[in-house]
DNA sequence: TATTATTGTAACATTATGTTACAATAATAA
DNA sequence: TTATTATTGTAACATAATGTTACAATAATA
């Protein structure tokens, strides 16, 4: 994604750009059994975010949402999914704008098109932790994974937005099986099922629940995975893709 | 919703709206066992398409979709969900605009902030058929319900909107109980198995279908109904709301 | 008063899910 | 080398949910 040429969202017209409009990006890995976020941290500010974006005038709002996914991950095949608009009113909040501006030597001119009001497209995105090169997005950045018990308060109404797309998620883990999305290619059904309790919040019954993802007939079994734990060694099973459910509900 | 001396969508600069951002609303009934769908049609056009409008500045996001919904049916209280935000940049149609405009006399500039592209909100209503009073948006079109499946081809990508707009309510209706919004206060078991079987596009077993929604505790038996058919008479219902449905799924 | 069409629900069949139990086995330790 | 340990895979049963058949109840009509 480079736009050596292109506008920069810096710039105080905004020009390239759509008004108003805003992405913000929710993007969940899955690691040490615990779903993790992906962080901003402003420098010299103190605050954290959601990493975002802006749409560019020829651009896809999906494809903006992918860029700013991209951007932050280093993957290009990233699962992602449009879950709500934040649109209130009461999010409009120039000050923390000027704030980062200030905090790094710049000050935004009164018109800066980024201290207008914008509307929010919250995506959430499902990547593969092990294969994700975290990079920051300007040089006032810097991001991190984060443990989704221990994010602390957000800018904005962030944290809410965090909270909305786990919701989310929780109802597509069984009407879309999007859970693969947050595994390596190759897993054990102990690391699919702690996964799905850590996205649901409760415990499930083992025997159930492998018995109904086998019955699912999307898994692959692929090998014997030597863990090096005292006790039976489990299968690794991979996603077999191609294979739509009938969630008839 | 008398906006007396606020802006116009009209004028030009689009003063006193959020830029880029429009909301188009796919708005339900059922009458005669028939889903039906509120569509406008411009006039001296021969174009048709979905309800829509835009969000003034000081204006929450969902505020102006009840707002927009408000208008074309006369109902305050209405069951609004977003769905979809359609933000391709194939959408990008400014000739459309134009066309409207000028079948009715009007020549829109061609910086008008109309003619710039947007991306849209999808919104669906669900209301009570029995109760709504249609009116126009403005003196360019008028609105009508059309069944289902005899929606016309539709301005832009409205046929979609409302294809995607249904698949969302489809989803919700198991999970959401939000299918009593599309029938009056009173109603049969019968109507209440033929809304559903609409919606969802299949026949369901009625034994089935009656002690599962039994079994929801949501439903009150208020009285006898005696249609004048020949045939025993059946019980009339009433949604009891406040009891929330736990879809652990 | 018999007929008709539809309603309400019981009764059973089937499927899905919850739960208990136990054999299989990779690593560790005796 | 062999017993121990912790975990895995799954059978087997219990319970709940859903699918299906059947039939009595009854409001209007003939």
């Amino acid at each position: 994604m480079t736009n050596i040429q292109r506008a920069k969202e810096t710039e105080a017209t905004g020009e390239g750009f759509l008004k108003s409009i805003a992405i913000d990006a929710v993007i969940f890995g899955f690691h040490d059994n615990q779903l993790k976020v992906l962080l901003i941290e402003y420098k010299r500010t103190g605050l954290f975010g959601l990493p975002g974006g802006f749409v560019r005038v020829d651009e896809d709002l999906n494809t903006a949402a992918l860029r700013v996914a991209s951007e932050r991950t280093g993957l290009t095949d990233i699962y992602l999914e449009q879950f709500y608009v934040f649109g209130d009113y009461s999010r409009y909040d120039p000050s923390r704008f000027k704030t980062i501006m200030t905090a790094n030597g710049q000050s935004p001119t009164e018109d800066h098109w980024l201290l207008k009001r914008f509307v929010s497209v919250g995506y959430y995105a499902l990547v593969d932790f092990t294969k994700v090169n975290l990079a920051p997005a300007a040089i006032f950045d810097s991001c991190n994974w984060y443990d989704l018990n221990e994010v602390p308060t957000l800018i904005q109404d962030h944290n809410g937005i965090i909270k909305k797309a786990l919701e989310a998620l929780r109802l597509s883990l069984d009407n879309k099986l999007t859970g693969f999305n947050l595994l390596p290619r190759d897993f054990t059904m102990g690391n699919l099922q702690t996964l799905y309790e850590t996205i649901l919040g409760r415990k499930l019954l083992r025997p159930a629940f492998q018995r109904k993802m086998l019955a699912l007939g999307i898994l692959e079994r692929v090998a014997k995975k030597w863990t090096g734990g005292a006790h039976k060694a489990p299968y690794l099973y991979r996603f077999v893709a191609g294979k739509t459910i009938n969630s008839e509900i």
